[in-house]
DNA sequence: CAACCGCTCATACTTTAGTACCAAAATAGG
DNA sequence: CCTATTTTGGTACTAAAGTATGAGCGGTTG
C-alpha cells in the first residue's frame, strides 16, 4: 500500500520533471541525471527503511520517522491551461500530436482513415487556432508551449 | 576510491545505454525506466554498504555519521556521436536547427542573407544525409537522436 | 426545434517545399 | 599548387502544403 502510493507519487514527479525541464531547455541530459539522483537516493531510503526493523530488534532504540515533501499534482497543470486557452478539438490536437511525429498529410489521411481534404481542413484550423502559418511553426510552438511531448 | 571508480563505469554505462536505445528504438521511456530501476538497485546496495558498518559497532557507540556522495546532474551536450555519423556540413547542420524552429526557406534565405536557391540545395542535401523526405521528419529525427536542442 | 459546433469531404486555387541537374567561387588539406 | 569539399547560386520541374469556400451529417444545447 505504502510503497504503491509512493510509487505513484513518483509518477506524478516524473511527469513534473518532464514538463519542467522541456520549457527550460528539453536537455534530456539534465532530466536523466536528476532521475538518477533522484532514484539513487530512493534506493538508499528504501534501504535504511528496511534495514531499520534490524535495528530496533537489537538495540530497542526509538524509531524516527522522517517527513519528505512532495509537490502535488498541481504542478503540472501549466501545460494543461495552455492546451485549453487554445481550445483545440480532440482531432485537432489528436492531429498536432502526429505533426510532430513528422506525418504528412497523406500520412495523416491513411493512418487515420480520412480523406486528404478532412486533413487539410483540420490543419488548417489547428493553424488558425494556433496563430502560426506552418507545420514546423505549430510543432514548435507546441512544444514550447509543452502542450504536446 | 571505490565510488570513485564506479562512478566512472556507471557514466560509461549511462552512455552505452543512450547509444543502444537511441538506435534500436529511442523509446525514451524505457531508457528512463532502466535508469530508475539501475539506480535504485544502486541507492539500495549503496545504503546496505553503509549500513553493515553500523552493526558492528551498535554495541559500542550510538551515533554514526553517514556519507553519501550522489553524482551531480552531468549537464552532457549533444549527442556529438550521432552528429558526426551524419557528416553534416556547418551549413547544413546550421540550417537544420533554424529549421527547428520553424523557420520556411525564405525565412532561412533572408536570415542567413542566401538566395532561396542555396537554402533549397543545402535543406536538400541535409534531408538526403539524414535520409528524411521533409522538414518535419528531419526536425524530428534530430531531436529524436538528440542532436539539436 | 432551431442554432451551433465538430467532423467530414469536395473543388479550385496559390504558395511553399522538395528534386534534379548543373556550375562557379571559396576554402581547407595534403 | 593542386585537389576535394563546401558553399553558393541558377533553372526547371513535380509534389506537397496551405487557403478559401461551400456543404452535408450528427450530436448538443438553449
Amino acid at each position: 500500500m505504502l510503497y504503491g502510493s509512493l510509487l505513484a507519487v513518483l509518477v506524478f514527479l516524473l511527469k513534473w520533471l518532464q514538463w519542467k525541464f522541456l520549457i527550460v531547455d528539453n536537455s534530456i541530459e539534465i532530466y536523466i541525471g536528476l532521475i538518477a539522483v533522484f532514484f539513487t537516493i530512493l534506493g538508499i531510503w528504501v534501504a535504511t527503511q528496511l534495514v531499520k526493523p534490524k535495528i530496533e530488534t537489537i538495540t530497542e532504540t526509538v524509531i524516527v520517522k522522517k517527513e519528505i515533501y512532495v509537490p502535488g499534482p498541481a504542478a503540472f497543470s501549466i501545460n494543461q491551461k495552455e492546451l485549453e486557452k487554445l481550445n483545440l478539438s480532440s482531432r485537432e490536437y489528436e492531429i498536432l500530436q502526429l505533426l510532430a511525429k513528422g506525418y504528412s498529410n497523406a500520412d495523416l489521411a491513411g493512418n487515420l482513415f480520412l480523406s486528404l481534404s478532412t486533413i487539410k481542413t483540420h490543419v488548417s484550423n489547428l493553424y488558425f487556432k494556433m496563430d502560426v502559418k506552418s507545420r514546423t511553426q505549430a510543432i514548435e510552438k507546441a512544444k514550447r508551449l509543452n502542450i504536446i511531448q
